[in-house]
DNA sequence: GTCTATATTAGGATAGAC
DNA sequence: GTCTATCCTAATATAGAC
């Protein structure tokens, strides 16, 4: 045993980065034994294929993404807490680990059935958010939308520039990726007061 | 000659049609000759390498992508008209051509510098529109905020369901594309709406 | 449990007939 | 210009020594 526990997670983590980067089919097994500093052989003494390699590291990336989601619904905060907690939770990750949404959506649109199973076991379940958003429509606290519109466009405007990152990046700042990173501790705060601003009644 | 125009068209349509779905890497090249009908070794013939061929899909794609981003933002309209225009026209796209915005910048992120220079050739000018911001700011006609993120928000809200369509699909809609689409017709109008009600003075 | 060396296979690329 | 057959390399996977 000695170093198993030590080597499974390096190789997880070494995965992980790789994986991430270069996407299941970019990604190289060699490059994966290199960033966890062993042998390329060791990777299917613990794994056996690339491909469990990948399931493992794809379940932990989505499970890890769902999780605050998941608090954050279930927590019943009022709509305008939920938001600003959302803004502010995802983005702060997100400028952390900005790879991650590309990663999990490019995986699920080459091959969505393949991991629908995975899928399905970490989904939230966004209901409870749902029915606030329409009670306090109903209570006239904020204007009425589709509520699923409202829950689309507060992830979308937390998410969206990260995904888009090389373009935005481009487009906005000339390519300046310290300017993208300051722009997103900003928008933290600014996508909240948008979006508090478009539903106040 | 004969067939040669005909077949190279042939070819690219196939290509990009696969390159989109399963992007560079996990596209396989008897893969597009069968979806254009032809043998594996004419796409050798017509364009030399995997590389070469995806070169060109990638650089048509792109410069489809950002034609009526350019047009939009140099037609000097109002930001009110700009913004339904840009609604309305991209989700339009995005519904009949979903994959595209995810195939882009998955390849950008996986290896920028490769496309820096297709990029670039492309890239629309935004700085009209965002001196148009500033003007209406100015002049009070709506809400003060970072101009950027104004059209961060803009695009974020047009084009992330379309990128993050499997994962939406799933937690909003269980797993029911029709109502997906069916939701994104009525967002052409439910995005503009939005925006304009966040910025309205 | 970790390594080196080797087998196997998939997939891009080419040769050559038609 | 299009095909069949074949080559060749890169990358996953395994065998076997330590």
């Amino acid at each position: 045993m000695s170093e198993s526990k030590n080597t499974e997670e390096a190789i997880l983590e070494a995965a992980q980065t790789v994986f991430i980067r270069k996407g299941m089919d970019g990604a190289r097994m060699q490059e994966i034994a290199d960033e966890a500093n062993i042998n390329k052989a060791l990777l299917h003494y613990y794994f056996r294929s690339k491909q469990k390699l990948f399931d493992a590291v794809f379940s932990k990336v989505l499970s890890g993404t769902f999780n605050e989601m998941r608090a954050i619904f279930q927590a019943g905060l009022s709509v305008e807490h939920a938001i600003k907690r959302f803004a502010d939770s995802y983005i702060d990750t997100l400028i952390k680990n900005p790879y991650i949404p590309e990663f999990v959506i490019h995986e699920l649109n080459k091959d969505p059935e393949a991991l629908k199973k995975t899928v399905s076991q970490n989904l939230p379940d966004i209901s409870p958010f749902l029915r606030t958003i329409q009670k306090e429509m109903e209570e006239g606290k904020i204007i009425r939308m589709e509520p699923k519109q409202l829950l689309m466009n507060t992830i979308s405007l937390c998410i969206f520039p990260f995904v888009g990152r090389p373009i935005i990046t481009q487009i906005l700042f000339e390519g300046d990726e310290q300017e993208f990173y300051q722009t997103m501790e900003r928008r933290k705060k600014d996508v909240s007061d948008f979006i508090l601003n478009a539903i106040k009644s």
